[in-house]
Order: C-alpha cells, then sequence, then structure tokens
DNA sequence: CTGAAAGCGCTAACAT
DNA sequence: ATGTTAGCGCTTTCAG
C-alpha cells in the first residue's frame, strides 16, 4: 500500500512536503502540490488514518455502546432510530463510528474506560444502558467525554439526551381524563430504567392533577415486554373488572393489553381505553392504531452527537438536550359511555 | 494515558519485556511479569490499539457499508437485523465494527477502497447497495476482503449471503394456485435491486409451473414503496378487476396493496389475496396479517460475518452463502370461490 | 530471560 | 517554499 514516502520518493521531494500538499497547508508551491496530488492519484495512495491519528492524538472516531442491539430489538424500532439519527450527524461532521460489542460473555473482562481508550475514541454516545450496570458509574469517574441517551448523568464530559416523560406521561392522563376515564391503571417498564421512574412520576402528578386516586395496586411492572404485560394486564382486568383505561409505559406493553383485553372478550377502545409510549413503527399500523406519546428517537440520536461533539470542542456549557414530546391520538381511547 | 513506556520505568524493565509480559509470551520470568502487570493496573494502562494496529498491520476491524441507515429503514426492520446478526458474530470474534458513512453528499468524493484503506478495516461487509452504485465496480475491481448482503458478486476476495428468491416466490404462486387463483398480478421492486429480478424471474416459473400465464401489464414496479405500491394496484384493480391475487416482492409493498384494495371496498383476503416478501416485524401484527415469505435476516448478517472472516482467515474457498426461506401463510390470501 | 534498536506512516516544530 | 529531525506507542528481529 502506497505511503507518502512512496509519493515523495516519485516526487522528490520530502515527506513533509508530501503532508503539507495533501493537508491543503498555503506555503507549498502550486506546481510541486500539483505534481504531489497527480503521483498520489496515479498510485492510489490513501492516507493511513491510524498513523495520522497517533501522531495527532486525535481519531475522528466516537464509539456507540448499544445494549438494545439485539434480535428482539427489531420491533421497537427506537434504537434503530437513534443509530440513524447519529449516523446522520456524525456523518456531515465526517466522524466515524464504532460499535462496541457488549453483547459478548466477556464484556465485564474490560472496562468501559479500557474499551474506549483502546480505540482511543473522542467520546461515547451510551444507549440502553441499565442503571445496575457497572458501566455506569464507570462512566461518571472516566473523563471520557460521553452523551448517554435517556439517562441523567451530567458532568464536566458527560450529558444527556431525553425527552420529558414526567410531562409525556401527564398528557396521557389529561386526554384520558377529558374522555371521562377515572379508573385508571399503568403498565410500568421495570426499575432498571430511569425513564420507567419518570413515567411513573407523570402518572401520579398527572392523576392528581386530574383529581383521581393512584391505586397501588393498579400498578404493575410490564417489564417492556409485550408478553408480560399482557399478563399482567390479564390479572388485573380480571381481579378489577371496573378498569376503564391502561396507560403504559411502550407501545409493545400497550399492545400486550390490547392482546388480554381481546382475550378477555373486552373491546378497544369501546371497553378499554389503552395508551403506549414511543410511537414505534407498529403504533400507527396495528388495529386499532395506538394512542400514544410519540418520541422522535430519530432526533434524539442526532442531538446526542450534536452534543457529543460540542463538548468534545468545548463549544457550549450545557449538557442536556431536551427534545419534544407529542401525544398522538388514535383509536385506542374512546370516550368513557 | 499512561504507555508501556510508563509501566517499563516503573518496572525498570525495557518496554519490550512489558511488550511481551502484557501480550503473555512465555518468556518472561514470572516475577517480572506479574510486577508488570500489577503496575499495568495501578496506573490504568490500556493500550493503545491504533499504534499495535499500525505496527502489525492488523486492525480487528470490519468496516460496514449500510445504504438503508436513513430515516425510512426503521419500517423494514431488515437492516437492523442483519446489522444485529453481524454484530453478534463480530462480537464473539473480538471485531469492532466500524459503520462508514456514506449518507453524506460528499459520498462520491472518496471511492470504496479510500474510504477502506483509510481506516485500515480488514474487510467490508456491504449492504442495500444498488447495482448502478459505483461502488459496486470498485468492489470487485479492488482485493479488500469483502462481503455483499443480497447482490451476487464473487471472486478471490470477495462472496456473499442471499436466500433463494425464485424459490421463494415460487412457493408463492403454488400456494395461490391451490387456493384456485389464475388471475395473478406481481408488484415488483425497482430495477436497481438484485432480488427484483429474482423474484420476478420466481413469478415466472412459478406461474409456469402451475399452468398460469403471465400478463406483463399485470406487472407493476412499486419501487419497494407502500404508497406507490398502492397507487399501481389502484390503477391494475381499476383496469383489470378480474385480478384475484397479488404478489408482492416486499411486504410494505404488499400493505400498499392491501390499502388500496381496502380504498376500493375490495377485503382482504376475501375479495382479493395479496402476499408479501420478508416477514418484517409489520407483517404478523398488521389486519390482516400477511402472508409472506420470511427471511431470516439475523442470520443472514451472522452469516455474512462468519463468511468474511473465513475469507480475512482463508479458512474455506466457498463464496456464497445461502439462508433458507420459508412461506408463511397468514391472512391475506384465501382460497377463492 | 531481557534489552537495544529499528520501524510502522504520519505530523510538527525548527531550521534553512 | 522545502527539508531535517524527532516522535506518537507499539511490536519485533537480533544480540546478548
Amino acid at each position: 500500500m502506497a505511503t507518502i514516502k512512496d509519493i515523495a520518493k516519485l516526487a522528490g521531494v520530502s515527506v513533509t512536503t508530501v503532508s503539507r500538499a495533501l493537508n491543503g497547508y498555503s506555503d507549498v508551491n502550486t506546481k510541486t502540490k500539483q505534481r504531489i496530488e497527480e503521483i498520489a492519484k496515479e498510485i492510489e495512495y490513501s492516507p493511513n488514518a491510524l498513523a495520522r491519528s497517533l501522531v495527532m492524538n486525535k481519531t475522528k472516531t466516537i464509539g456507540l455502546l448499544v445494549s438494545g442491539l439485539s434480535r428482539e430489538g427489531a420491533k421497537d424500532n427506537i434504537v434503530f432510530d437513534v443509530l440513524t439519527g447519529i449516523n446522520e450527524f456524525c456523518g456531515a461532521e465526517e466522524y466515524d463510528l464504532v460499535l462496541f460489542n457488549t453483547t459478548t460473555s466477556k464484556q465485564k473482562e474490560k472496562t468501559y474506560a479500557q474499551l474506549c481508550r483502546e480505540r482511543r475514541v473522542e467520546g461515547v454516545i451510551v444507549q440502553g444502558i441499565k442503571n445496575d450496570d457497572p458501566y455506569l458509574q464507570e462512566i461518571f469517574d472516566s473523563n471520557i467525554p460521553c452523551v448517554l441517551i435517556d439517562v441523567p448523568v451530567e458532568s464536566e464530559t458527560a450529558g444527556y439526551v431525553t425527552t420529558d416523560n414526567v410531562d409525556g406521561i401527564m398528557k396521557t392522563i389529561r386526554h384520558l381524563a377529558k374522555l371521562g376515564h377515572e379508573n385508571i391503571a399503568m403498565v410500568n417498564g421495570h426499575d432498571q430504567a430511569f425513564v420507567s421512574k419518570e413515567r411513573f412520576k407523570g402518572f401520579e402528578l398527572g392523576m392528581l392533577e386530574a383529581g383521581l386516586t393512584v391505586r397501588n395496586e393498579w400498578v404493575c411492572d410490564g417489564e417492556y415486554s409485550e408478553r408480560k404485560a399482557q399478563e399482567e394486564a390479564l390479572k388485573l382486568l380480571n381481579t378489577y373488572p371496573e378498569i376503564t383505561a391502561f396507560v403504559c409505559a411502550s407501545d409493545l406493553m400497550a399492545l400486550g393489553v390490547v392482546r388480554a383485553a381481546k382475550e378477555l372478550g373486552r373491546k378497544v377502545p369501546d371497553q378499554l381505553s389503552v395508551t403506549g409510549y414511543d410511537d414505534i413503527t407498529l403504533a400507527s399500523y396495528v388495529t386499532p392504531a395506538l394512542t400514544t406519546v410519540a418520541q422522535d428517537c430519530f432526533r434524539m440520536g442526532y442531538a446526542a452527537a450534536d452534543l457529543l461533539l460540542s463538548i468534545l470542542r468545548q463549544t457550549s456549557g450545557d449538557r442536556v438536550r431536551l427534545i419534544e414530546n407529542e401525544l398522538k391520538i388514535r383509536n385506542t381511547t374512546k370516550e368513557i359511555k
């Protein structure tokens, strides 16, 4: 593979000159510069990013730590959307992305910091990390620039992007309350996600605002799984048939609840209202289409990359990006009779 | 950031010894080795993969060239599934993935080979490339190890993974024919995808096998888009109401056709049968659930990574991996009355 | 068992 | 405008 040395030899100049010519420095004679460029093209030279990074101490690379990069992640296209957003922004900024492998069994052999430092990524975007993951503390301790999705961590070098999850659920409750619902249950996700806490807070606050009471036995953990949500909803509906609406912390779980309702012969939305969260692709395609809180995951990814680069460049002091969400009213919610 | 030099100094040995100790060479005194490892841990040393790669001429990195990494790609989870499969295999083999940015406007500034050589990736997996993309020729010309998804390219250093697209559609036709359908139309995808040709061939062969005639005016191009497929199907159904079944080259297009049918008040599957291809997540969630040819995209990705590494290691001579597909009969196909 | 020295391909002072 | 030199952090002969 051709190097600048080869070019230098062919052009009869020093490697320094070649380096400068190729990197667009002004202090190179126009003719030599031209000659060098021609030769470079001719011998199909391509710069060795490794060598360059080594000496410049900059890799133009950001790392991606993704927990949901598994077979199941395909159903909710969240991970994918975020990834796309990141990719979009990084493309424009000429940063490349490296996907770290954390799916392996030996993920715990290497510490987070090691993973990043080995590859000399300039920063990291972390997605889908659970709040009992040991990496989380490391992220906070290390000084590697980092942006988390939906995990509130703030430091000199770390920030996060999220949506207003409290408000998202509150909007939902308001909508439900306006439709006359009073007996509202919630299917939350597991505790290892920060958003679960927020969404539950939104539930409490929303109920309070509507003058309704939260019954703790009507709040269950669907583990962000369709099947589990279905089971839990089934139990709840059997025990408390007076429930008229379910607020779910994810669309997949809402789908599970709709299944449960169907199983019991309760029509959605006529006899039961159900709401989701996320607005995954399925939400609008399914029948009845899901009323849900839409998160723009693409924008979240885009903003995450933006924030990370601004941390890298120390251009701004803020460490948080809040993305708007929106209640999409579709066909799983209806006025109570 | 700590280097082996630091360790060497602290341990009172040469860098050579440190290097050997850390890389598990046998010819190092056990005690020195232990000391070195302790120090390494203490000062939080992590090896610089850049430097190592530079000297070893191996990066343990494979590149990913993905065309469908855009906002729309989220609907069909194909790209994501393939990615997941690749990631799974590479994780086990300790290879990292770098995502190349081809979405940028300046994608044509850099040639394919440049892109790969700059980052010194050991090989590349290419997905979603269209057959009029100039990169394709470059892939063939260059000697960079490469595996394509669904694009038949074979050379010393290149191979591909795909499914039997001809057979996939033939299975569909067989199914439809058995249900009594004779007036079968096809919504194919655009010409820039290799699979389109295959799927059309499957259509011809299938019809032939069933003793049915292909009417060219009943074959249209849905461009793999839901909306376009809907439009085309609408036209066709208006002009030729005798059509009783649509074979589509993708699930998204099948969804479009179902929409068109609904628009015209034709019930699916009672008054019109529709089949898809891919078995994306939507296919089974939508009502009526789509009869479709399922491709295991996860396995395709997994196989692609497997094939690439075997090319890199020159362990086997085959350059093709064929993944099974399966006709999933659901609720958009029905016996004709 | 250990060290000295060379070199991977490149950039960046510091001359000239 | 160009060249000399040093060095990024690591591995690898080759000598001891």
